[in-house]
DNA sequence: CATGAATGAGTATTCATTCAT
DNA sequence: AATGAATGAATACTCATTCAT
């Protein structure tokens, strides 16, 4: 018992290993330029160790892409519900955007679009993730500020999008193109005019 | 002479028809999996020829993507500027849909994103294209219904983003992780929303 | 343990048929049109392994150099050194050009000698062993006859020099320009004559 | 008539260049590494005019050998049969140095030595022009020593073997294995030993 | 269970030579 | 006669995956 129990642990911390190394090459290289040798090797397993845990480097790539996004759509649980309806979406904007730099999203994001010819589930699932998982969360955010009576009722699904489009624009899509960009320092001003946009529409 | 002209012309021929089925492939496949000798095959010449014309997969592939984004910009070139704010803005968001789903920029885009960690450059050039070409022309557009007074003054160029960001969102974003999406049918509908939230804000 | 010593006895001897095959196909053809799935092939090995056990085209050649080098200048070891001068001279010419012939240096120097334009420090290295260390053993056997006043004092490195180019002359030279040249039945007779030449200026 | 010759010499000056261009490619390069394409770019004409004069790549190498080699044998004629044998053996050596570092005969020399496998006439004839040409000038030289009774009678086919591989040794070896080898200084010193040890023997 | 050696099926690129004009 | 575009065959090297121990 105690042995199986000791087996499973290192068999854990390898495939934890794995993960975190294959993680890294992919970022670093993308899906096809990544060496599976390579992850074998960050990862201090053997190749065929590797493939006792991943059937295939698609599989592993996968799993690395969706322990990556497994925090995603939680950042916004604890905001304060409370605050005032621009304070709730610029807290909201913040930590969508701290989630997605200081992870590294983009880069990821970035290779699962790569592969969209060759393996396009993939990038479907991890849409459905990064985009869709978080919208379901800011919809229920939304709605409750109508509920609030801090906004006018509205599609408040659409509001998501609208205001998340300005948002991307302006920090992830640069982002996208270009490694090297990060967060400007003038975020703070262009999520808040975003807000009163949506505010000049939606807001009561 | 004649002979010279001849063969300028077929070498002319080989040429764009490289650059097609290289552009065919390269969006069926990606670069890294887009082979070589595939779209000499495709193209009807043998690998050497194609060599001749481009000295580098890498090349070949840059030249795409150059041709395939020629036409971006002047999409908005003949916008009957003497009609309304709304119509003005609404046949330009049909424009640059029309442009970036008809000539299949998304499936470009998804390569040029890919090839990020290995050839930056190109990315950034083609960010150029595709967004800052595109926003200076929708920029002064803007300033002229801004100049009619239709428009209130305001800081056009962060206007195109918000509004260029809650289109993409809708349309393109989607279209980048899965490559069957299309334009939805109530496209329209959404745009004229996406109008009507940026008048609310930026109109008289 | 036995599994390691295993697969290092394999890959021993999969190193071994591969630096032999190298050998065959690079004296047949020279570096350049000698092809490495060639080699491969006639090592029963994928090209693969061999470019696990050699990283280069070049390195491997290098080492099938080295390799074949690796008995050159030890052949002077053990002759008699109490006999007399034109006799230790006789044999040691003799053992000089049974190795030289029989393990085919000569074929390895028309290769190294082939690639001195694109990789020079082969050729230098080569040219150390072939040439340099041999001189050595050769000078110092000669001041052991100067030791035993079986020859008058002289600048023997110079010596060696000297007798080493007439017989190369005679015996090398032509070997290198046609592959089927073998040593000749009277090369005593022309040893034994500059021996004479040698004793003459030098002999006591 | 005067536009027959005028074609002709055209078409001379045009062999003359490629043969010019490929003895340049070919010196820097070898053999398999220079490229056809190349010399005829240098060369100023079209690959196909090459392929009118030298029906293949090894055809105009053999040629570019033979006119290289064309003075070579003759650089021997003029010397003053006069004045004494040391002298004359002297003078011999130095324009058989002058001849062979000034034409960068050693360069070529290398890569006729590393076609030996695949075109191994070229090398047999190579070597009956720089080594058995120039031997048979030295012989009858040698020869007139003899009948003017400076040198004793002896076998001077061999003599001139004896003494041309000392000077081979000390200067031409090292030039063979590195192309940065040049002439040193104490050159006459070697080329005056050599000349001793061989009047030691065959001196009257 | 873990290994690392082995592989087969690719891939980009080159080059001597030919051929239509 | 001269061209230069075109080619087919070749070649060094890579990598995801498997298998004997």
């Amino acid at each position: 018992m105690g042995l199986e129990s000791y087996r499973r642990s290192v068999s854990e911390s390898k495939r934890a290993s794995i993960l975190s190394a294959g993680r890294e090459i992919f970022m670093k290289h993308g899906y096809s330029r990544a060496a599976v040798s390579d992850i074998a090797r960050d990862a201090d397993v053997s190749t065929a160790t590797l493939y006792k845990h991943f059937t295939s480097k698609e599989e592993l790539f996968i799993t690395v892409v969706r322990e990556a996004c497994s925090d995603i759509g939680n950042e916004f649980a604890d905001i304060d519900d409370g605050a005032s309806a621009r304070a709730v979406m610029r807290e909201a904007a913040r930590r969508y955007l701290t989630v997605q730099f200081g992870n590294n999203v983009n880069a990821l994001l970035r290779i699962v679009i790569a592969e969209v010819p060759t393996t396009p589930q993939v990038a479907i699932d991890t849409y459905e993730i990064i985009v869709m998982r978080r919208r379901k969360q800011l919809v229920s955010m939304i709605d409750r500020l109508v509920e609030r009576n801090l906004l006018k009722p509205h599609d408040t699904g659409r509001g998501v999008d609208f205001i998340g489009g300005m948002i991307k624009e302006a920090f992830i899509w640069p982002a996208l193109f270009d490694a090297s960009v990060t967060l400007p320092d003038n975020a703070d001003e262009i999520i808040n005019e975003a807000i009163e946009i949506y505010f000049c529409r939606y807001g009561v």
